[in-house]
DNA sequence: CTGTTAGCGCATTCAT
DNA sequence: ATGAATGCGCTAACAG
């Protein structure tokens, strides 16, 4: 792995090191013919500026870190290309981890992500996720942070994210005009500000229609998850019309113990799950769920932070919230 | 953004910078109570040694950085919580990049984690890669790198592969069993080496049942491409019986297709996959699919690399081939 | 056991 | 327009 330094090149050409230095980095003063002679010689030498001495000295490094819990569910790679589509155009590269859920991990990715100096970074919170004083402390070190979709309130940053109350209570309304009045909610972790939006749109959508309040499941964002509180639900015999899931892989994990059970979708319950998912189109039947506008959410994440990178100081966080769509589908259609 | 260097703590404690980065790198004699204080010392104060200037120096990171053509779908995100899993463990940190398989986008990949001098690379190739000199060059120069998945037979490097030969051999002969004579296989991305096994095995599976040799449609590894495909058949009246595709992505593309035109799945044609993706068992029919031990290939993969890193220049490549499961399902069943 | 010194590869100030 | 010298933060050889 022997390097090709500014030296080896500046010997070459019997030129200074900063001579070679300033023919890639057009800032400064050099007479166009060595410029050129330099940077073909460079070339044709394979030589490369380190960027990691570049870093040392710079204190930037034009890559971008990007936090996720996970990414087998496409949500969080789908954001992640409409970030990247941004970012590489403006010449940042995209590292990527993810934490597992783990807050540990998640902090762990943080740290390596800092410590080789990324210029920002673009996070979802893990599920487990409490401290955020950790969080704090990197803000105020002025590290560029944008947040979105796995938010918690009180963080003095950017944040992107869904309009969860709104679409939670769109769908709700919507299994409430189909005339169910026993409708169970699946909640979401119950730290994430996400998981209480769409619990008070489901409320809500209950007061609008002067409907007792449904039932709410502490549920997490699993299909296994999912499986286990129905299997409860048909044991105690309190099986509701209606389910409500704050995800989708709850509501498919749901719907899979209730079919097995023998019960048929949507005539002996209905389903509507949150943040679309590929499954939900394709399963039988097609689950009715809110879609979030994963691609969009990326970019929007991403031109925040360039943003907040450009203007360095004298920047105001801003929260965007985006909209949504809810694709009703054969599993909570009216019979 | 200010960092606390090595010598603020050391001009705190009235020591030498040396002492202060002997007593983070346990190598060197250093007194126990000096190497403790300064330990507490520096965390106190919230220092951390800086790992850009410290790979400047080592030149080694502790990062390995995985390459993959994408991860919408679910199969290169299980792999790299495999590979995740063994480098976690041994204290280092994963960096991942995805080509959106563009070969430019993966060869940028590549530079900037060579650049930031990754320990080692894991690397599975963008469909659209033809050219690996890039890659010799960097085996040459003694860079540790894992292929896995999309590999090409002639590079001297490690790699971990499924037979995809003996598979798509069983998938095939699965279908000849159920009686099928007029199979169709849907290829994959012709230069990859995975794609020339399965249609080898395809092939091999007709010679032993001594059925002439079925159709190849060329094909790519997408829903799209599967759909495209489909509509061409159905339009030119060259309906097979049985449908055997490289990926479950075509598989699922083709069917749907087939299925707004009113046939019927297994009756009118059958279908099976390759590569388990989390859609094979939830779409209706339910899909035969070869499935992949994605977190052991992951797994395998890191082991690989960090057994190279280990014992650098005496390595000898390996490649190590792993099995996998055909899941039969209701759209290759017989009637 | 600890301090002094040099240098990793580069950008930048100050000379010329 | 170019070269010499300094230092980013750290490790490692060499002294003592």
């Amino acid at each position: 792995m022997k390097h090709i330094t500014i030296k080896d090149v500046a010997r070459k050409l019997n030129v200074s090191v900063s001579t070679v230095s300033r023919a890639f980095n057009d800032k400064y003063d050099i007479r166009t013919e060595t410029k050129e002679l330099i940077l073909k010689t460079a070339e044709e030498m394979g030589y490369r500026p380190n960027p990691i001495a570049r870093k040392l000295i710079q204190q930037r490094s034009l890559n971008i870190g990007i936090i996720v819990p996970e990414f087998v569910n496409s949500f969080f790679p789908e954001v992640i290309m409409g970030a990247q589509e941004i970012l590489l155009e403006k010449g940042y590269q995209v590292l990527i981890m993810q934490s597992n859920e783990s807050w540990e991990t998640e902090f762990n990715n943080v740290k390596t992500m800092v410590d080789n100096m990324v210029d920002g970074l673009i996070i979802s919170l893990s599920c487990e996720n409490q401290n955020i004083e950790n969080y704090k402390k990197l803000i105020d070190s002025d590290m560029p942070i944008v947040f979105f979709n796995r938010v918690v309130e009180d963080l003095p940053a950017s944040k992107v994210v869904f309009d969860d109350f709104k679409w939670a209570f769109f769908a709700t309304e919507h299994l409430l005009v189909q005339g169910h009045r026993d409708i169970v909610h699946l909640t979401g972790p119950k730290n994430l500000t996400l998981s209480k939006n769409r619990l008070k749109g489901f409320d809500a959508a209950h007061r609008k229609y002067k409907v007792p309040l449904g039932r709410k499941v502490a549920c997490s964002f699993s299909m296994e998850a999912g499986a286990k509180v129905a299997l409860e639900m048909i044991e105690n015999k309190e099986v509701p019309s209606a389910i409500f899931a704050a995800s989708d892989q709850s509501a498919i994990g749901a719907m899979k113990v209730f079919k097995e059970h023998g019960y048929e979708i949507p005539k002996d319950i209905a389903f509507v799950g949150f943040s679309e998912s590929r499954l939900a189109e394709h399963i039988v039947p097609a689950l009715t769920s809110v879609s979030q506008p994963t691609r969009d959410i990326g970019q929007t994440a991403a031109n925040l932070l360039l943003e907040q990178i450009e203007t360095k100081g004298l920047f105001v966080p801003q929260t965007i919230v985006l909209n949504g769509r809810l694709n009703v589908r054969e599993s909570s259609m009216k019979i």
